[in-house]
DNA sequence: CTGTTCAAG
DNA sequence: CTTTCTTGAACAG
């Protein structure tokens, strides 16, 4: 992102910083190997990693300098510059989807991934985030509308209603990086299947080009991508030509065990850790178990063991232990946390089948949370001041991300992206409040700390005055004193002895207000038209109950209180808190209706319906 | 629905 | 001070 914005950083080696440590870098500071020698003497495994590949993510800020004296250091606590970037660069990639298969993964990272299915996915990277894409839509398309007399000059579609749009490529040959590097089999592999799925991924891979040239030109982002059937392969693929360059997995993807398979060749060197899917506690269980009993260096993290001790544990070695098989996975992998179908999906990974989907975009996320480390957080006082700062940051947050400008008034240009304006809609609405700490062990008797890093959280029904859109800090205090409060208080009830490293409060439990109202079906809204006096009156009560206590009331759980499915949400500044101020905030002039703003859009529905 | 664990970046 | 700040999914009870 620092780079997009001032491209002459690109070749300075870079490094984002939280609190102590280097959150992220570019890959400029990744490459860089320290001058002094006597570090590749050093025995420590440490430093003899940090000095052969230079800065890697968090590394201490110490460490890092050491390592690399030239480094740009910038401070990365404020995140909303990537949240931005990373918000634009998704929302561009998913408007060119069909199907809005467009997954978002992360969005501190320097790399981006997208996927075409078999019969199937297409893969795609860029910068500041990783997302995967099903194309398999618009190949299908391109491939039934291709001329196969004339593949070199071929139209690639990126619209089913306009020809016009689209771009110019030729069909006859992969956009970028190939894995392998020279095609196998060339002769052989001409069966049907075969040459089908080839052509498939050459489109694939021309479109994957095309999105990565949009990138650079719009925006100047640079871009990984990687292009095969799967999640999983796309992902990994991706990886193999790291900095601005796109791989695509050739087939033959033989699965069954015969055959020479690409994408066996190509899993079987991986380390085990390394597979998505498969995190620390995995990897952890199947080294346990392939390298006879012992685990040792393990510390749970993957970057040590994998880099160059004799720890390493490949997928193919795994595959080959003789017992292997569903059975005898889902034995081993068992344990708190771990899914119930673990061993069989872990199986597929191994043997490159992954088939999970990749998910439809989100208009809302599914939570929103904030949270800061502390090296000392014991006194009530500090906690109550820290909580303040979080449940601004959170309010914030939910207005950014839960909130869209008002439809209709397109006028006023300065509410249209400030998310404290008043003429704001919420689009979508947490229905719990959650508090979680990671309390610091007390101190041993040798004086050491047992570090650790569970966390504990409680929760509650959210109070409705969050949505109130008046003064932040406002409702902030509120917040924390309604709610945030008892929540700590449930989690530390002694008023004294812990001592806190951690503290995060998150709004969970998302309805999305925006596709409920695409929920209801056509039949139901007369019934709802006909239900809205009795649902007025319930609007009147529940308001005043809510200005009397917002706290954490256990009482309002009746199922189909207004409360809980204000729908279609348009909330008038205050008109939530304030009820008394103005009961009814819209009014239907076709039929000289008066009605609680959330009634709106189903309102004009109905009369849409009846036209 | 609440609280925890795993995974990913 | 070998861990920052998130998000999402799944499980047990």
């Amino acid at each position: 992102m620092f780079e997009a914005e001032n491209p002459s950083l690109k070749s300075v080696p870079l490094a984002v910083q939280q609190k102590h440590i280097i959150v992220t870098c570019n890959y400029e500071a990744r490459r860089r190997v320290t001058g002094s020698p006597h570090h590749l003497h050093c025995s420590s495994l440490n430093s003899l990693i940090s000095s052969t590949q230079g800065l890697r993510k968090l590394q201490l800020i110490t460490e890092a300098r050491k390592t690399c004296p030239e480094v740009v250091i910038v401070l990365g606590e404020e995140l909303t510059r990537f949240r931005d970037a990373s918000k634009l660069l998704y929302s561009f990639l998913r408007a060119f989807s069909w199907n809005d298969r467009a997954e978002r993964l992360g969005f501190d990272e320097v790399s981006l991934c997208q996927v075409l299915r078999h019969e199937g996915y297409v893969g795609l990277i860029a910068a500041n985030i990783q997302v995967w894409m099903d194309i398999s839509d618009m190949v299908d398309y391109n491939i039934d509308v291709i001329n196969r007399s004339d593949l070199q000059n071929s139209f690639f579609h990126l619209s089913r209603e306009d020809p016009t749009v689209g771009f110019a490529f030729n069909a006859t040959q992969y956009a970028g990086h190939t894995f392998p590097q020279s095609v196998i089999g060339d002769s052989t592999a001409n069966d049907d299947s075969s040459s089908s799925l080839r052509l498939r991924l050459m489109l694939g891979s021309q479109l994957a080009l095309h999105l990565r040239h949009q990138l650079e030109e719009v925006y100047g982002y640079t871009s990984t991508v990687g292009v095969s059937t799967s999640k999983l392969l796309s992902k990994l693929v991706g990886n193999t030509n790291k900095p601005r360059g796109q791989t695509t997995l050739i087939p033959p993807y033989d699965l069954d065990n015969t055959n020479e398979s690409s994408i066996r060749a190509f899993l079987d060197d991986y380390e085990i850790g390394k597979i998505p899917y498969i995190g620390h506690k995995l990897a952890h269980k199947m080294r346990e178990h392939i390298l006879g009993r012992p685990a040792r260096c393990d510390n749970y993290d993957a970057g040590f063991s994998d880099s160059e001790s004799k720890e390493l544990v490949t997928v193919g070695q795994v595959r080959q232990v003789p017992e292997m098989s569903v059975e005898f996975l889902n034995k081993l992998l068992v344990g708190p946390g771990f899914a119930h179908d673990s061993g069989s999906r872990i199986f597929a990974l191994l043997h490159g089948v992954d088939d999970s989907e990749v998910a439809k975009g989100r208009n809302v996320p599914r939570q929103i949370s904030i949270e800061d480390s502390y090296l000392r957080l014991d006194s009530m006082d500090h906690v109550v001041k820290e909580l303040k700062m979080l449940a601004s940051r959170l309010i914030e947050r939910m207005r950014i991300d839960l909130t869209e400008a008002r439809a209709g008034d397109e006028g006023d240009r300065h509410s249209k992206d400030d998310p404290s304006a008043a003429v704001r809609r919420w689009i979508g609405r947490p229905e719990s409040l959650r508090l979680t700490t990671r309390p610091r062990m007390p101190i041993n008797a040798d004086g050491t700390r047992t570090r650790t890093f569970k966390r504990v959280s409680r929760s509650s029904p959210i109070p409705s005055f969050v949505f109130s859109l008046s003064e932040n800090a406002d409702i902030a205090d509120r917040l924390v004193m309604e709610a945030l409060i008892p929540l700590f208080k449930r989690l530390h009830p002694e008023r004294r002895g812990w001592d806190l490293s951690l503290m995060n409060v998150a709004v969970t439990n998302m309805i999305d207000t925006a596709s409920e109202s695409k929920g209801a079906t056509g039949r139901d809204i007369e019934s709802m038209f006909k239900r809205q006096n009795t649902v007025l009156d319930e609007f009147r009560v529940k308001e005043e109950e809510s200005l009397i206590s917002t706290d954490v009331v256990p009482g309002g759980k009746d199922k189909g209180s207004m409360l809980e499915e204000p729908a279609n949400g348009y909330y008038e500044d205050d008109a939530v808190s304030d009820a008394s101020a103005e009961d009814f905030v819209y009014w239907c002039h076709a039929c000289d209706q008066r009605m609680p703003a959330f009634a709106k859009v189903a309102h004009e529905r109905f009369h849409d319906m009846s036209r």
